[in-house]
DNA sequence: AATACCGGCGAGT
DNA sequence: TCATACTCGCCGGTATT
């Protein structure tokens, strides 16, 4: 018996620019204006990060990630410019009315952030998408008609290459690779540009002098996987090569973290202030989802901005307060026990190991 | 020998 | 320039069973 089937058709769905376009939409007048969306850290005036910026802020050098200092240095000339704090509770509740009418609509969804999803119109295969390019543009509408945001779409036969796609034609794109076209759109793209490589397998790549996705899709799978490991470098070669099965399936959520920036960097354990509305939020986060942790971890990031963890898992999964508190709190005092000499800049507490609140997990044991 | 736990790293939005 | 707040996946090492 030999079975055979169509490719997918998969639409990825990238909303542009998110938080800044949500703040033009809220006050139109600062549209055409650069718009630098700011995380204050709250050291100084202006200490923090730039979450996210429009295209006329970008346009003029302003990133991602960069400091709100350097940001307001390249805008100093520039009376128009407009720093807004970061509010993601806004954004979060444009992103769920828009998530909830494709999930609504769509057999196969999945939210990949709080400005992407996935959908899988596989069902009305045709060989020239024409099924699925008619959905996308439906979808581009009716967010640009219900929010007033525009959106790149890109359709593949993977999430990888509809990302990709989509990656490829912003801001209010539309991109499709047609089966078949797969290696001939990822081939001279630089590999850095293939989805899961960042600059740290950039470089390493670079040393065995692969610098385009087309390169690394000839590479020896055994020479990636020394590099690599032997998950990530067997998946490099396949992506590479436009290969990826990964389904459009919503994910049940893993882990939820908290982390603020200290006033100023801490030797000594003297957070009970901090912890406490934090180990409280947490708690609210996973009662209202129905969840128990059955881990708990702190982070840490030190002056030097490296990045420190304790963790520690339960006896028994927990949603309260009070516990992750606690153990937050045992796990800081040790930790700089163990480290005299760090200086934290940042802390935080995660939890993780989520399972429903009445999965029957464990033996008599646990409960005696 | 398999599985669980732990701390670190890398990548993405 | 001076570096946020999240999420997820994987790695190697070690402990547990």
């Amino acid at each position: 018996m030999t079975s055979s089937s169509n490719p997918r058709a998969i639409i990825a769905l990238d909303l542009d620019y998110f938080y800044a376009q949500c703040e033009e939409v809220r006050n139109p007048a600062i549209r055409d204006k650069p718009v630098v969306i700011c995380v204050y850290s709250g050291r100084s005036e202006i200490s923090g990060a730039v979450s996210t910026s429009n295209y006329p802020a970008r346009r003029l050098g302003v990133r991602s990630g960069m400091s709100i200092a350097f940001a307001k240095k390249i805008l100093k000339d520039n009376a128009s410019a407009v720093f807004l704090s970061i509010d993601l509770e806004y954004y979060q509740s444009v992103s769920d009315r828009i998530m909830d009418i494709l999930r609504s609509r769509s057999e196969k969804f999945e939210q990949a952030s709080i400005d992407e999803a996935f959908v899988e119109v596989s069902s009305q295969y045709d060989s020239g998408y024409l099924n699925a390019i008619k959905v996308a543009k439906a979808i581009k509408e009716d967010i640009l008609s219900s929010e007033k945001l525009t959106s790149s779409v890109g359709i593949g036969s993977s999430k990888l290459l509809a990302k990709m796609a989509a990656d490829s034609k912003k801001p209010d794109g539309f991109a499709v690779i047609l089966p078949g076209e797969e290696r001939s759109f990822l081939g001279p793209l630089p590999v850095g540009k293939l989805f899961g490589v960042g600059p740290k397998t950039s470089e390493k790549l670079k040393s065995i002098n692969v610098s385009t996705i087309g390169e690394l899709a000839l590479v020896n799978e055994e020479k990636l996987s020394d590099l690599f490991g032997r998950k990530l470098g067997p998946s490099l070669k396949d992506w590479a090569n436009g290969r990826d099965e990964s389904p459009v399936v919503e994910k049940p959520i893993e882990q939820m973290s908290r982390i603020v920036t200290l006033k100023s960097d801490a030797t000594i354990f003297e957070f009970q202030d901090v912890l406490q509305p934090i180990s409280e939020d947490l708690a609210r986060k996973l009662h209202s989802s129905g969840l128990l942790c059955k881990s708990i971890g702190i982070i840490g990031i030190t002056d030097a901005l490296k990045v420190k963890s304790r963790s520690k898992s339960l006896p028994v999964p927990t949603e309260s307060g009070k516990i992750i508190f606690e153990t937050a709190s045992e796990l800081f005092s040790n930790f700089f026990e163990e480290e005299k000499e760090s200086r934290l800049r940042r802390i935080g507490i995660k939890i993780s190991d989520l399972q429903g609140m009445h999965s029957k997990i464990g033996s008599l044991e646990d409960y005696f």
